[in-house]
DNA sequence: GAAAGTATGTTGAAATTTCAACAAAAGGTG
DNA sequence: CACCTTTTGTTGAAATTTCAACATACTTTC
């Protein structure tokens, strides 16, 4: 587990606890490590919730599929990052989502229940962990605040402007890249993607964004 | 306190804590409770996300106005539920939508900070009353899932039918009340008020659903 | 490097939603 | 009960999105 060390001193799950004690509490935990190729399944919506997911290394996309088929990109998971806790906190039967690998990625997967209720009350590390585990969850929480904040908007162009504005912020810079290709971004948007392209060339034209491949600019 | 004490008891917050600890631990933490009138603001955009509130009587909507005025409602609490728990719980700087009362309301509020970094570690109701939050949080986590589940769908029809489907399998019935007028279940459904009359109007035609006010039934 | 497959941009027609305006119904108030 | 306000339903025109189809650019594979 030491080379993974790194990523982990990263997941807010860990934070504020000394790598020593990280990796024995792994053990603890029975954290286990599994290989996934890009765009194959980690978690099967319908699956038991009971697992923690970190990204080790790739991505991941939480997936949801409708009676009819349509896609739609809930929320995107990048290295150091969790997912799937909130399904594996409030100990629901099975998982409504799908959690799909978008890239070749290594993922830790941890029983939640070995977090929840193991030793709550000797180990003070693991009283750390669920705190941070809480905060996680609130912080979650907002996210899915502003992903609503942009889909709720009524147009093609205010949900993708508003949803750059939010890269932008979390970037720090007027210019960044998004985890999306082009028909990604619209099932995260919930809009067309032949209405999205048309969209952004408009933009480009009106000199309002540069955008190229994943890389945007707001001008 | 003591007349609030079957709301409490009722809130997830203090599930598994006895009556006289609960009163107990409600002058510790500092609760207070405060009044608000229909269509009052308890908690307005942009103000200190310090407070977790408790809906005591009545009931709030969270509300997400834009730059331009349109009106998004992003969740409602009723009688023994929490607000703005989050963005209290990750301490961020300020809270991002505003709470307003939908009916004459008493509140609770509770300084977040009391419940996250007092007695962590003596008090055992202490410890259960972060679990209890913890957990809150995670199927709040799971509502905004749902949420999203229904506001991606593209058309007027899917939106509502996939609403009025929530609220069956919540009521445990086909025939139940949902706690929006007209304009409200638009802004909730992020669609416009008059095709969504125009699209109950069609479903009751159609034998799909009935409907009254804020009464429902799928048949 | 050619071939196949995938991603992106473009376009016009069809479908849907939004907008604005009004009428009818319901609720609240003196 | 009459008046005023709010809510709901209805409608048609304008705007937008979706859909389907195709051309081009880019990637991957052999």
């Amino acid at each position: 587990m030491e080379k993974y060390l790194e990523v982990l001193r990263w997941c807010p799950l860990f934070k504020g606890i000394a790598d020593e004690n990280l990796l024995r509490m792994l053990t603890c935990l029975g954290a286990r490590v599994e290989f996934f190729d890009k765009k194959y399944t980690i978690i099967a919506e319908g699956d038991k919730a009971k697992f923690i997911g970190i990204v080790l290394s790739g991505a991941v996309q939480m997936i949801n599929t409708d009676f009819y088929g349509n896609r739609s990109i809930v929320a995107v998971s990048e290295k150091g990052e969790m997912f799937s806790e909130a399904f594996a906190c409030a100990e629901i039967e099975s998982i409504p989502v799908s959690v799909i690998a978008t890239e070749p990625s290594e993922i830790m997967l941890i029983n939640c229940s070995h977090i929840l209720h193991t030793c709550t009350n000797n180990c003070g590390f693991h009283q750390q962990m669920i705190f941070n585990l809480m905060k996680n969850l609130a912080v979650k929480n907002i996210q899915f605040h502003q992903k609503l904040e942009v889909t709720s908007k009524r147009s093609t162009r205010e949900k993708l402007l508003a949803y750059l504005t939010v890269c932008e912020k979390k970037a720090g810079s007027t210019s960044f890249d998004i985890p999306f290709d082009r028909q990604e971004l619209a099932d995260y948007l919930g809009v067309e993607r032949s209405g999205l392209s048309a969209e952004i060339s408009k933009l480009k034209k009106e000199g309002v964004i540069n955008a190229d491949k994943k890389r945007f600019e707001l001008l």
